[in-house]
DNA sequence: CGTATGCTCAAACGATCGTTTGAACGCCTC
DNA sequence: GAGGCGTTCAAACGATCGTTTGAGCATACG
């Protein structure tokens, strides 16, 4: 039972790690309230419902994930000496430094469980909020893969999204050792996928 | 609401489309059997639990897909001149003919689903049931790229695994394009996978 | 014909769900 | 000190969940 921050941050924080456990309709409000030392009508006051807690969920970490990703893609995009690598990095690195952080891990798998999820609003609320972020790497991935049909394209960075995504929501084999410190390990990470996701995507 | 097979059959397949749609827990027994054109104590009287009838919805699909996959290998394991394409086409193309089954394709997406659900249990059973075809597998991939190590071949695999998942479940923004026949589609499909997984595999 | 057997049915069980309610609390301002 | 305001609280709401029950039905076998 966490005791630290504000009631909205406590559920908050309780909610990322239940529905990452247990999945959005499997994690109760109970629960949820319980494991953050809150009311039980604290959800309902604070965020209206559950599904806008959802919401608020997703909202916190992606905003800061985005800002990243289009910060660190805005170093390299439409410069005349960038490599396939650097774009990848600004679109992988960012996402493992943040499911390396502090609950964030989890959060991954919520990322994860919501695409499996394929709820239609959920989708909507990604696409809306986030869709400009693709776009603006698939532009870049366009420019330094030109003999790529606009199709080839799309699938290539669609199986790059599939494999990124099992990779860092856990799913994986791969585990740290207990002698590799723990940015050494997301270092060795970030490279393994940006080398698979380089081959993939210059393929034939 | 179906009405053909027996009620065991009609409750397999209306609990595959459900589950697909709604998840484990969102599909209930009642959109279930209401699904299915059968009485709501049928599941407990056939299956003696959901979670059971979660295990047969499972082992339905897999047990063909495995045996398919199962026979492909063997056709191209440890032969002189076998490339790295001819397994991986062993492995992805019963998938992507299965997606492609009558309600298949929605299995996939209960497939993708059951991943991302993390459920020790159902991982336990998949591992039990089907981990020997990974493992065979992964062996001729190792005989292929001897130059991996297992670290390496292990991430890869990994890779591979979530660009297939990913790619197989629907996530994909590529849609048949309606002058194109299924048939056609799908054998695009396997050849897109193949190609990017054998350079994802293949890299530096 | 009588009676097992396999199956289906409507009905109900207790449990748990998301949400709402109205009273109580702490704290600031007047 | 009185009153307003944001917040928290226990309690209850109706709905829905997975499961169980026991009667009723059909077919098969002696």
């Amino acid at each position: 039972m966490n005791r630290t921050g504000s009631t909205k941050e406590r559920i908050l924080g309780a909610a990322e790690t239940l529905f990452a456990q247990r999945g959005f309709d499997g994690a109760s409000l109970r629960q949820l309230t319980s494991a953050a030392g809150v009311n039980l009508a604290a959800v309902n006051y604070h965020f209206g419902s559950k599904e806008k807690l959802v919401e608020q969920v997703f909202r916190r970490r992606l905003d800061a994930l985005n800002a990243q990703r289009l910060a660190a893609l805005a170093k390299v995009a439409d410069q005349p000496g960038t490599r396939l690598e650097d774009v990848l990095d600004a679109f992988i690195r960012p996402a493992l430094e943040l499911s390396h952080d502090d609950g964030g891990s989890l959060f991954m798998r919520v990322l994860a469980r919501a695409f499996a999820e394929h709820d239609d609003g959920l989708r909507r609320f990604l696409s809306e909020n986030y869709g400009h972020v693709m776009r603006q790497f698939t532009a870049e991935f366009a420019r330094l893969l030109p003999r790529l049909s606009k199709e080839e394209l799309y699938w290539r960075i669609d199986l790059v999204t599939g494999a990124l995504t099992h990779a860092m929501s856990g799913f994986g084999m791969i585990q740290r050792k207990s002698d590799v410190s723990e940015r050494a390990h997301r270092e060795q990470t970030v490279q393994h996928l940006v080398r698979f996701a380089a081959a993939g995507l210059n393929a034939s």
